[in-house]
DNA sequence: CAAATCTTCCAAAGCGCTTTGGATTGCGCA
DNA sequence: TGCGCAATCCAAAGCGCTTTGGAAGATTTG
């Protein structure tokens, strides 16, 4: 059924029908009545194919995933942002175009998005520094929005998490509770997210004319084994940390792990402080002790990017939007006062 | 830039463009050569639009991700699935349209992609005991792949993993190291691959004459929390159990928590086996002492099962496809002989 | 050498919708 | 009664591509 049979079955013409079914004002109230029971009746919607052609707009916004055989691991995180943000497109009646490549053909993927126009817009996920993501979208003239930031952060649409303030307050909470030697695992530092989480953390131990210790960070993909494997070679080496500052709950649970082998009670023993995204399948407050945290939601983010890319696309003049979320600090039992 | 244009700059027929671009013997090879070097030098890239209204193909294959606030807690499953499906689609020049709907609203959602002619195709996921989308799918005449499968399994295509077999395997496996009082935890038994799995612990113990202790089987939403609540509250009760089955290494996580906490070691004091999905961020083997799993890679699934639609999309007429993958077992660190 | 057959290209007709630019009708008002 | 103005509706022109049905020229064939 296509809206000139539609039309016809009416004894209508397919403008009128159009326009009945778009909420124009220039039809009878008694007609358009007629024409959506009709439409429902018949079980009729208007081809998107087509509707897109006439239109000019594409009503879909693209997420590109760079597979890199690393960047494959973040996918949890990608998940719940991706189910975020979906809900609101849906919710608006955009469609989401996920598109995964090779690492290697991310630009001639925005390019052909670009010039193909099968999408109104793109959202931009963990930002690396001067990611060149960012100049070409805005050379290719595609409305995006970054979840992240990099650079100096100027002149784009971005929406971020205060990372280096988190993480300094999170050092700072551990010195407080007379910690020296604090480990920190982390993200891979290409990512611009891991290194404002490091300085965070450099800037509260010179803070105090505390050394950062080499041998107590590190930083690679965030899997359970990097957690793991890393907390148990710090632990078994020479001048172990007392406590860790790590970037996911993920990692966190390896270090769970490492200390559980080695029969450290987590919040007495040793003191663990993580980055909770918020994943829905490791909820941090549920099942006994929780890990102490800095803690936002990925999912919650990624409704507000779609909301705000949805608004730049709408309004596309608009000046940049740039949007800085803090991050609070929960206080679980992971953490307690430096033995000894 | 559009064809007209390029065929003007070029002085030749929008057709003789078209047909150079798309590869067509129509078109003598020196032609079709300047063709494609204007249309390269141009960054011409044919209007996605226009070219799929024209066609009459989408190009686009639909995954529809019900929420219904405990489904989404699959998402580390289903982001696993969409990588493996979303490489295969790529490589064969298809969108992936990812559409997230309330549950209620799933029926209205397909209705809507078939009516409107925005997918040629769509992938569904962890069917349920009868699940009403096979038929509304049918009825809507639009090419579907399932992964899983549910009542009869006849009549429509899927691709499944042996779920009975892998856990009646595994169930006898903690039989012969002398296990009797093996507990399940299991995903939400609404799910056809949770109650496949439940009936093979359920052969597997029938066959020995063992009866299934109730206080010892549990079912929810796959989250570390829940596996380690089940599993605190099962060896804090009454007859604990001496080995665990569980359906997955999240909630395995959480059972090795809650062993930990209670100074049992895994492999001596305890055993688990868990099915694992082979999710990048939890790799079972690197990193010590890996989990007894029946394992499978979920990604791998994506690639198969996106294989597998496309084929049907380009050959609407082909008999149901069914592919039922068996699944290994491999022995861990985590299971030993039933202590005592 | 004329007829038949390729080669190579093009004009024009869609694909199914939206939107511009009227045409028609009915009504209030002078 | 006649004019102006809404209120309704419609014809037709796109949107940018693919594809059908030739046409013209080059090549082969009998």
């Amino acid at each position: 059924m296509n809206l000139k049979e539609l039309a016809d079955s009416l004894n209508l013409s397919p403008t009128t029908v159009s326009r009945a079914l778009n909420g124009y004002p220039e039809v009878r109230e008694e007609t358009r009545n007629r024409v959506m029971a009709a439409a429902k009746a018949a079980n009729y919607a208007p081809n998107s194919r087509a509707r897109r052609l006439a239109t000019g707009r594409a009503m879909t916004i693209g997420h590109v995933i760079p597979l890199t055989g690393k960047a494959e691991m973040v996918n949890p995180i990608f998940a719940d942002f991706l189910i975020g943000a979906g809900e609101v497109y849906a919710a608006e009646g955009y469609d989401l175009l996920l598109s995964m490549v090779p690492e290697a053909e991310t630009e001639a993927a925005f390019r052909q998005l670009a010039a193909n126009g099968s999408v109104d817009g793109v959202m931009v996920q963990a930002p690396q520094e001067n990611d060149p993501r960012i100049a070409l979208l805005a050379e290719l003239g595609l409305p995006f929005l970054v979840h992240g930031r990099t650079g100096d952060a100027q002149g784009y649409n971005w929406l971020d998490i205060a990372n280096l303030r988190a993480f300094r307050r999170a050092t700072d909470f551990l010195l407080d509770l007379g910690h020296r030697r604090i480990a920190l695992i982390n993200g891979q530092e290409t990512f611009d997210f891991a290194r404002r989480r490091r300085r965070g953390f450099e800037e509260a131990l010179a803070a105090r004319e505390i050394a950062a210790l080499p041998h107590l960070m590190a930083s690679d993909a965030m899997t359970e084994s990097f957690g793991y494997l890393t907390a148990a070679r710090m632990l078994d080496g020479p001048n172990p940390p007392t406590a860790f500052l790590v970037s996911s709950v993920i990692l966190a649970i390896g270090v769970r792990r490492a200390a559980g082998e080695r029969g450290l009670l987590m919040g007495r023993d040793i003191s663990v402080i993580c980055h909770d995204d918020e994943l829905s399948y490791l909820n941090n407050d549920v099942g006994g002790p929780a890990f102490t945290a800095t803690r936002s939601s990925i999912r919650a983010a990624g409704q507000r990017c779609a909301e705000i890319l949805i608004s730049l696309i709408r309004n596309p003049n608009h000046p940049p939007i740039q949007e800085l979320w803090d991050v609070d600090l929960t206080v679980g039992h992971s953490t307690g006062p430096c033995p000894g």
